[in-house]
RNA sequence: AGGGCUAUAGCUCAGUUGGUUAGAGCGCUACACUGAUAAUGUAGAGGUCUCCAGUUCAAAUCUGGAUAGCCCUACCA
């Protein structure tokens, strides 16, 4: 027997499934069963358990599962090992914040030991809701062997990844690990580096007004900045605009673009008077110069006023004519003064990070306090300022110390604050306190160095902790070298399958053409940390690949400093910073106090997690690279980035073949999900509410995976109605009519196709059309086709006109060659539609399959036939059979489609309904295969519409108009301009002109003066109304329908009509499909008609087996029609 | 600020290499159909294809620009 069912419930369904696949350990059975060597790699991108699932997580699970299960169908080996992403500041907050401390009490309040302890502790504390989510949503992966970014294995293949960083050398020697300085954001309130993920935290970004100076840069008359001067001593400046004046004594270099037009204009100091030439961005003149005081005399300015005469006096200079023009330093430090940077510094250098959009087109360059200064110095071979370091000369000490005050040694300065929030509250309201920016920008404007003073409002990056401003502050730092693999990085990329490809070719692409090193320093304790030891000197440093090297150093070190280390348990801080060793020359070394960023834990995952090298070599060959990951579009510059960097660079090869990049799941108003807004959605309550696979289906079908999913409860019940209910309608149908059959599928006993019916190999053609469609789909990686097609499959064709249509079948009469036709033909598509929905839908499908094969299991596991697995996901995905496809029989069905659907228009239009036959179907041909098309598929269309007889009218009847439009396709290349008047022309054919082009294949025609051949494609041929008839078009397609009635029609429309409400009777009086019945009906004139000439069919179509007319009827009376209401009454036999 | 993605009916989305009535589902209205129905059919209402300009005989589609939303990156002076 199949299994039938009252109503469809999908969370009953789940809950069945789940039990089964655990009981049956079917998840492990569908690996284990494929062959190893036959594998299809899937990486696992962690989450952090220190956090609750959300429904974005099942999104992007669902797209993980689908291939995964997909490929497994397909009869690969897909070994999902789950992972978890157990380091990294969201835990050191999180840690931070419950223990009610901040990072600077870590060594003092609580030690670094029980910080970390308290970090360990963390990271898996929601794993049960994890582990719930995942089993809940169906989402397959090995959960019982993670990989566990703390453990001290993984630890130490990352630890491997960077020695062999570490060893590898660029062309030109370099270590692609090294240490070196970047500018990086600074809280000198807070006393500590910002990440940038604090940079980014709300709030961070203020608008504030700072004081800005446009200062004037004297340049110094050489061969290179000669053409600028006109004569000896004409005092030439070059116009700088900058809002941080407390950098200017720290100026190295002014960046001009290379391609930027700049103008050499005579003007005087607004400040002073004193005649001066300044050089500025041509772009730029109007905000500093008026047009209207162009060339007025300069002999009638005073100071003070606001109209500033002006001459331009040479333009177009480009700014790469300008490079190499030095100019004297604005505010001299003497202590800062060296013979190298009197060289080198002070002069034009170029940059592509300048503009002209505001400022003067010249950039104030002071390396230490901006990142974009500091690579252009840094490019240009600029040196920086500062204090002399006797350790790295070229590493001067920057003016402004870690506090955030000038050093002593800077003049006027020295010991002041930069900010003047990072004065006291007092301090700043005394009388007479003037900020710092201030105090520069006067100073300047006395010396006669500036040219403008405003104020000028900017948002600006502040401390989350201090809310005082941050600065950009050279900080030393461990990098690796990502920048000297670049081009073999986008190389690479460029073999990869991006999905969608804009995020390869665009975000991810741009990216790497972009490449800075990689900083992989973090200060902090929960973390990988950095293998490197360092001499007290810096001289001699040494990186660690693994343990056992770790314990020989070590012995080493004992040797040498009579020490007894040994290795310890836990290989993060605080037992790490306490191992010395010992370096070549015998000095102790101690490790660099540094963790690494957590993105390289993740993006070691694919050798980390089999603790390659030490462990599972031939393992890590099988599974490298991945055929395919997926994760969130946010992660394209996290996790994807940190793969391909290190599958290129360690391996020269990608790390994923095949990426998914899914987008966000928002609100249903496209909103951001956040507590704040209450917006979240719980995963668990919807998964409860409406089953996982209607969640996973309305996820997939409603947009593809890497749009934005507007997140909309209302969606979800449209899928499990639409869906999920027609398919689950379809197989209760099956299941009972099979059951009074006795039906079982027998795989040995299928009959052949050719024996089947018209409609039987339409949808079994339709069938393997979908097939091919969603494997081409899902090997695409586009699942939302996939959905797309199954579900138009399943309810446009299978139930709404397979299963329509054969209804009868199924039910009249007793088991024949028809009937099995029909029951094995809707067998065989739930079956496949079963498979194919697998992937997405695992429950209903394993549901469905198990439904299915419950009657025949173990016939088929004893004949070993495909129906023997006990789980759809155990079984062999079907085939793509083109022998099974009939394009022609398909496109005469649709034939079939379109005809009814326009013979229904018109019975509605003429309020004809469907019980009520009609005499015949006139159909207009234009050509002699449409006619042989349809009539092969006549008995389906005049059954379906309740019509007698089909007619075809050609030509030869003389009732048929033609009309034909122009083919714009075929036409528009070679009419061109033409195109619109031989539209005109062609719209006014006549049957002759039409049927003469038919004829003869070719027309001439002259549009304009030009001559053209039409030929027969040229024209879109269709029919107009028939006069006389009531008719309705679609395309080409016209139907007329002979709306006239007779007695004998009307009697069988009523006939059918008291068929329909018997029924109706049986339905609520809830007798069995079986059960006959005696039918007493009430004499009335209206159905006498119908008794005497239909009675027999009455009686058959309702398992009647006497059918009595009375006079005296007693009881309830039925609606017949509009005018007639008509006692009925039926009982069991 | 830069880069990326998106913009089509009230809502969710299709829309082939540009081709002439811009579609589907949901929702709404009306009428049908049903011996599977949490279904279905037919009809109606509902569109400046975000805006502007360009290319073209022809633009939802191609190009440029603008606007809005979102994502990523970012001290632009």
């Amino acid at each position: 027997m199949y299994r039938e069912f009252k109503h469809l419930n999908l969370p009953a369904i789940d809950a069945e499934i789940l039990q089964f696949w655990e009981d049956e350990k079917i998840f492990d059975r569908s690996v284990e069963q494929r062959d190893p060597a036959n594998s299809f790699v899937f990486y696992e991108g962690p989450p952090s358990a220190n956090g609750k699932p959300g429904i974005h997580h099942v999104m992007a699970r669902t797209v993980k599962d689908i291939f995964c299960r997909y490929q497994t169908l397909k009869g690969h080996r897909v070994e999902r090992k789950g992972g978890w992403d157990t380091h990294g500041l969201p835990i050191e907050l999180q840690v931070e914040k419950e223990l009610g401390i901040t990072k600077e009490d870590i060594g003092k309040k609580i030690t670094v030991e029980e910080y970390n302890a308290a970090c360990r502790a963390t990271v898996m504390r929601y794993k049960d809701l994890w582990d719930d989510i995942t089993r809940r949503m169906g989402y397959w992966v090995d959960l019982d062997n993670p990989y566990i970014t703390f453990e001290n294995d993984y630890i130490e293949s990352c630890w491997w990844l960077l020695k062999r960083l570490y060893d590898k050398k660029t062309a030109s020697g370099e270590s692609f690990l090294y240490k070196g300085f970047t500018i990086q954001p600074f809280s000198p309130a807070a006393g500590t580096g910002l990440s940038s993920h604090e940079l980014n935290m709300p709030g961070t970004y203020k608008e504030v007004t700072d004081f800005s100076v446009v200062a004037m840069f004297r340049v110094k008359r050489d061969d290179q900045a000669g053409f600028l001067f006109d004569n000896t001593d004409e005092d030439v400046r070059i116009l700088a605009w900058t809002t941080t004046p407390w950098t200017l004594p720290s100026n190295v270099a002014l960046t001009v673009g290379p391609n930027i037009g700049y103008a050499k204009v005579k003007t005087l100091n607004p400040y002073t008077g004193a005649p001066v030439s300044v050089v500025l961005a041509q772009d730029r003149l109007s905000a500093y110069f008026n047009t209207e005081d162009e060339n007025k005399p300069f002999d009638e300015f005073k100071v003070g006023d606001k109209k500033l005469p002006y001459q331009v006096v040479k333009t177009n200079i480009k700014g790469s004519q300008l490079t190499g023009v030095r100019f004297e330093q604005l505010l001299p430090t003497p202590a800062a003064s060296t013979p190298e940077l009197e060289a080198r510094a002070f002069r034009v250098i170029t940059g592509d990070f300048v503009t002209t959009e505001d400022g003067t087109g010249v950039v104030h360059t002071a390396p230490y306090f901006g990142a974009d200064d500091f690579r252009a110095c840094k490019a240009a071979g600029v040196p920086y300022i500062g204090l002399p370091n006797p350790k790295a000369p070229d590493m001067p000490f920057p003016l402004v110390d870690r506090t955030g005050r000038f050093v002593d040694e800077v003049p006027h300065f020295g010991g002041r604050f930069v900010k003047e929030e990072y004065y006291t509250e007092g301090e700043r309201k005394a009388p007479d306190f003037k900020p710092t920016d201030l105090l520069i920008a006067l100073h300047l404007k006395e010396s006669g160095k500036a040219f403008k003073i405003e104020k000028y409002k900017h948002p600006y990056p502040h401390c989350w902790r201090t809310d005082k401003p941050v600065l950009y502050y050279p900080l030393d730092s461990w990098f690796i070298r990502a920048s000297a693999a670049k081009e073999r990085m986008a190389e690479l990329n460029k073999t990869i399958n991006w999905k969608p490809a804009s995020t390869g070719t665009g975000r991810f692409g741009q990216w790497l053409e972009n490449l800075q090193d990689w900083n992989l320093s973090r200060s902090r304790y929960w973390g990988v940390p950095l293998p490197i030891w360092r001499t007290e000197d810096g001289e001699e440093e040494k990186c660690i690949g693994s343990v056992e090297e770790l314990q020989k150093e070590m012995e080493k070190a004992n040797a040498a400093l009579g020490l007894s280390q040994q290795v310890p348990a836990d290989l993060h801080r605080p037992y790490m910073d306490e191992i010395v060793l010992v370096s070549p020359s015998g000095k102790p070394m101690r490790r660099e106090l540094d963790l690494i960023d957590v993105w390289f834990d993740s993006g070691a995952m694919p050798y980390a997690q089999w603790h390659y090298p030490f462990e599972n070599q031939e393992k890590w060959k099988r599974n490298f690279p991945a055929d395919f990951i997926a994760e969130g579009v946010d992660q394209t510059r996290g996790w994807f980035y940190t793969l391909h960097a290190i599958g290129v660079m360690c391996f020269d090869s990608v790390a994923f073949k095949n990426v998914v990049s899914n987008g966000l799941v928002l609100d249903k108003n496209a909103n951001k999900m956040s507590k704040r807004l209450g917006n979240v959605v719980d995963p668990f309550e919807t998964i409860d509410t409406y089953g996982a696979d209607a969640t996973r289906w309305y996820m997939i079908s409603n947009a593809a995976p890497w749009e934005n999913l507007k997140f909309d409860a209302q969606g979800i019940v449209e899928s499990r109605n639409k869906f999920f209910g027609t398919l689950f309608n379809t197989y209760n149908f099956f299941a009972l009519y099979a059951n009074l059959d006795g039906f079982k599928m027998d795989e040995f006993n299928v009959l052949p196709y050719d024996r089947r019916t018209e409609l039987d190999r339409w949808i079994i053609s339709k069938l393997y059309s979908l097939v091919a469609e969603v494997r081409e789909a899902f090997d695409d990686y586009e699942p939302t086709r996939a959905c797309r097609a199954i579900e138009d499959f399943v309810d446009e064709h299978l139930s709404n006109w397979y299963v329509r249509l054969s209804r009868r079948r199924f039910w009249k009469g007793e088991m024949g060659e028809d009937k099995l036709a029909a029951y094995q033909t809707l067998f065989e598509c739930l079956m496949v539609v079963g498979q194919l929905a697998a992937p997405v839908a695992p429950f209903f499908a394993d549901w469905l399959y198990r439904n299915l094969t419950a009657p025949v299991k173990n016939t088929a596991k004893a004949k070993n036939t495909p129906l023997r697995h006990d789980s759809v996901h155990l079984s062999d995905l079907v085939q793509p059979d083109p022998s099974k496809v009939d394009e022609a029989l398909e496109k005469r069905m649709d034939y079939a489609q379109r005809i009814c659907s326009l013979a229904l228009s018109i019975r509605k239009k003429e309020r004809l309904r469907v019980r009520l036959p009609l005499q015949k179907l006139l159909l207009p041909v234009l050509d002699a295969s449409f006619q042989a098309e349809v009539e092969a598929v006549k008995a389906l269309i005049l059954a379906e519409i309740n019509v007698k007889e089909l007619e075809y009218i050609t030509d030869a009847s003389g009732l048929l108009k033609k009309s034909a439009k122009a083919n714009f396709k075929t036409l528009g290349a070679k009419l061109g301009k033409d195109m619109k008047d031989m539209a005109n022309l062609i719209a006014a054919f006549d049957n002759e002109q039409i049927n003469a082009l038919e004829k003869t294949g070719s027309l001439e025609l002259t549009v304009n003066d030009n001559a053209y051949t039409l030929t027969p494609d040229d024209l879109l041929v269709s029919t107009e109304d028939l006069p006389g008839w009531k008719t309705a078009s679609d395309g080409a397609l016209t139907v007329a329908l002979d709306v006239h009635l007779t007695d004998e029609l009307l009697a069988e429309g009523t006939a059918r009509d008291l068929v329909n409400r018997i029924q109706n009777i049986r339905k609520e009086k809830d007798f069995n499909v079986t059960d006959r019945v005696v039918i007493t009906l009430e004499k009335h004139p209206a159905v006498l008609p119908a008794v005497a000439l239909f009675q027999d069919y009455i009686k058959g179509e309702t398992l009647a087996t006497d059918l009595v007319l009375t006079d005296k009827f007693k009881g309830d009376k039925v609606e017949l029609n509009d005018e007639v209401q008509l006692g009925i009454e039926v009982s069991l036999n």
